[in-house]
DNA sequence: CTCGTTTCTTAACTTAAGTGAACGAATTTA
DNA sequence: TAAATTCGTTCACTTAAGTTAAGAAACGAG
């Protein structure tokens, strides 16, 4: 399982037997149930996450409803907003699937860079790298109709179409439910002429 | 000038002289005109930008037509997405105002992030805030109307409305110049009554 | 200062999203 | 398994954004 992790920041740097036994010993693997609920509004929090296996999602209360602005399925990570600017979360983060995470804070990361200075580098270029795509994809957004985001969508992420709720789908695109479900019958009924 | 630069750093780590002299000696600092050109669409370049002073602004060329996503200000910085992906560029990147930039590529980092590894924990941090701070803002994006992302515009940076003309800001806004005319001419009248 | 261009506004019309409600299907839970 | 809730679709109606065009205002180059 822990696997998965040393996978994927192989591509990054070589890791030695210690520096992989150093990791374990941080005890940041996690399994969790569909449902659970990682942080609610409103509460204060240093954890971050990282998904090796299913989906988390975070998503905001407005006006009694749930509206889900971002999905993160495996090799992808998440540092909520409120351990940035250590205020009260405006969102929450809950499980899609069953998954398996690591959880860690800012001291247990500063203890392993300390250790081991080129985990920061990792670190640092897959922020940098996580950051330039981040607001590449912001400007698609901008630049594009909910019909062809959706339809962006489901060229990129296929399986999110198949993992997640549709009404979650809608908030992620910038849309309400009732629209995604119409565009949907649009597309179709294009695709029959 | 370069000042400007120390001051934001000294937020976050102390620097020594020594540590002064090594970054001014990389000639990283960089006067620019208003209206010049720092990155086309399809070029390749591995040069990040952090301003000074000044703007600069991303933009699409699309059915010939400019489309701006992207505006930065004294102490935001951008790493291009060509730089990360090894591909052509997909925007422009330009100088809305006379600027002073720093400019630097991955090698001149890695140079002084080995004599001084605290500038790779500065910027690690930077990117991981900015990273939090992006995602918060796209979430905000989302979740509201062209005319509430305008009104929360006008809150968070007013400035960008002086400097900015306002077709370009349309399009960061993520909809058609004629669209924001209208909608701010519906703000003013709402506002008389 | 003037001419030409760019920028902003306005208007009429089209298209699509928001809204509220209803209904069946699917899923959950008691 | 039955009841209750949630989810997805559809419909009618409202509201706002996209589109096309025209004209006024501001700006910039020569």
């Amino acid at each position: 399982m822990q696997d998965l992790l040393f996978d994927f920041i192989s591509k990054y740097v070589d890791l030695t037997e210690d520096e992989k036994n150093a990791i374990v010993s941080l005890d940041i693997f996690r399994s969790v149930k569909k449902g659970t609920i990682l942080l609610k509004e409103g509460q204060k929090s240093n954890d971050g996450y990282f998904v090796l296996k299913g989906c988390i999602r975070t998503y905001y209360h407005i006006d009694g409803e749930e509206k889900s602005t971002a999905f993160y399925t495996e090799m992808e990570g998440l540092t909520p907003h409120c351990v940035v600017n250590k205020a009260p979360s405006e969102y929450y983060i809950s499980c899609i699937e069953d998954s398996i995470l690591t959880v860690a804070n800012p001291e247990m990361e500063a203890e392993i860079f300390n250790k081991f200075p080129k985990f920061e580098t990792v670190c640092r270029i897959l922020s940098e790298e996580l950051l330039a795509k981040q607001q590449f994809n912001f400007d698609e957004f901008k630049l594009s109709s909910p019909e062809q985001r959706y339809l962006s969508l489901l060229q990129k992420r296929p399986d999110l179409l198949q993992r997640v709720p549709q009404h979650q789908l809608a908030s992620y695109l910038g849309i309400q439910p009732q629209s995604l479900s119409r565009l949907r019958a649009r597309i179709i009924e294009k695709n029959k002429r």
